[in-house]
DNA sequence: AAAATTAATTTGTCAGACAATTGACGGATT
DNA sequence: AATCCGTCAATTGTCTGACAAATTAATTTT
């Protein structure tokens, strides 16, 4: 998306989120003239908003504001490390014991990664403490080679943020997939629980734009200090039957 | 939306979806001569599926399809209900029991619901079956007398599609929290297993378009049978300070 | 005062145009 | 023969201006 778009988007959901839930804007020509930009370029910001249901366009009566569904944004759909997370709802949090070590991938990453099976991966473990008690121990497993040797020195504790930072290569999304299991004899030790007790776990795949997994993660919780929430839509996405040609 | 519009997208939806990832779509002109729209229409649909992440467009280069990241529609986004999901996991599943009554809101519900204390509320409970075991158990609280009684006979077990098939009032989308919790009692009793056990939780506040909560529900879900997951994306979604004048 | 008519708004759509940059092609150079 | 470089068509981003259809407000008529 171009810088100059990226500006009138976030000019207009200033607009749009200093407009009371149910005014109407202002008309369409009017509000281009004020921003400064022609009509079709504003209609598809505003295309961009309807899709997020900030507004409602009505034909012929008017574009109106709707009332924001809580957060829209705060939610799991965007993209952000736990630290990012962890800081947003005011918990202060550190990073416990941190273990990188280089192995061979199991046949499971592999797998998720796109690797030959004998293929070298890099193993990045660590924990996220609060009040030192431990309430997030995090697994990610990248392609080995991925990461110098210089940039972990200056790992914060998200694989994520390092490579947001980096910039290359470029991201996509993360596919994240919600369980809950018991706890094993390793992840009662490291949060001080029981055997078999529940843990909240995200499995996530993190694509490229290019569509190929550089990060295969494992992330456990223990309940009670995350708070993850999802915007579910009534019917607003189209769906097509996935490319025939391919599948 | 306009059905012309809703027309386009899904026409565009077809066309992007046969055209093998890493391709360029044709240019715009010619897409849209071919599609017998303008280009202004054409770059408005164009603008959905990029938010979507389905294409990119490079300025002067061209638009190119996306590797799909598995797929987009699929998970906890778009909002549908457990019978319809369950359906389509391929998963036999039946009613278990079900349990109706009118009572008085608690000062949780009644919060949620945006109801007097002393509001009265339908409580809807029951138990999604599979092979005689249960293996989700369901609760909506909705404001008495939204829902005739001639309405609830022909309850089949989704409080989302009853309301989806009746139309009004108009369903816009769902912020669910997801969290884990130990078995209580009850629940210990409807899936058979032990108190204190793990089970996923879904709490989820379901709004119309006018902004109003009208369902608040919990939904409980034995590990292992249902599959859940999120898509996020890396920081497209434009986050504006929320209404500072309303907040 | 109420109803009917008229006029002004407003979104949806279209056609045509220009600018800036990309990427491929051909030619020149080493 | 291989490489480098300039040229030029192609493509998206943006703009202007316009019309249709329906809504809404204002005006007129009964």
């Amino acid at each position: 998306m171009s810088e100059a778009t990226q500006s009138l988007q976030e000019r207009l959901a200033a607009i749009i989120a200093q407009t009371p839930p149910g005014m109407r804007l202002p008309s369409e020509p009017d509000l281009a003239r004020e921003m400064g930009v022609s009509r079709a370029s504003l209609r598809e910001a505003m295309r961009t908003f309807e899709m997020q249901g900030m507004i409602h366009r009505r034909p012929r009566a008017g574009t109106y504001v709707m009332q924001p569904p809580a957060v829209i944004e705060s939610g799991l759909e965007v993209l952000e490390s736990i630290d990012t997370l962890a800081a947003r709802m005011g918990l202060p949090v550190c990073m416990g014991d941190v273990s990188i070590q280089k192995r061979l991938a199991t046949r499971e990453e592999a797998t998720a990664l796109g690797l030959m099976e004998s293929a070298l991966v890099l193993d990045i473990r660590r924990s996220i403490l609060t009040q030192k008690k431990a309430v997030a121990y995090l697994i990610d497993v990248l392609p080995e080679g991925l990461i110098g040797d210089e940039e972990m020195c200056e790992f914060q504790g998200s694989v994520l943020d390092l490579l947001l930072k980096r910039g290359s290569p470029s991201l996509q999304s993360s596919r994240c997939e919600i369980n809950v299991i018991q706890a094993n004899r390793e992840l009662a030790k490291v949060f001080g629980i029981q055997r078999g007790d529940g843990l909240l776990m995200f499995r996530a795949w993190l694509y490229t734009v290019s569509g190929q997994v550089i990060d295969y993660s494992f992330s456990y919780f223990l309940p009670g200090y995350f708070r993850f929430h999802v915007v579910r839509r009534v019917g607003q996405v189209i769906n097509p039957n996935l490319n025939p040609t391919i599948k």
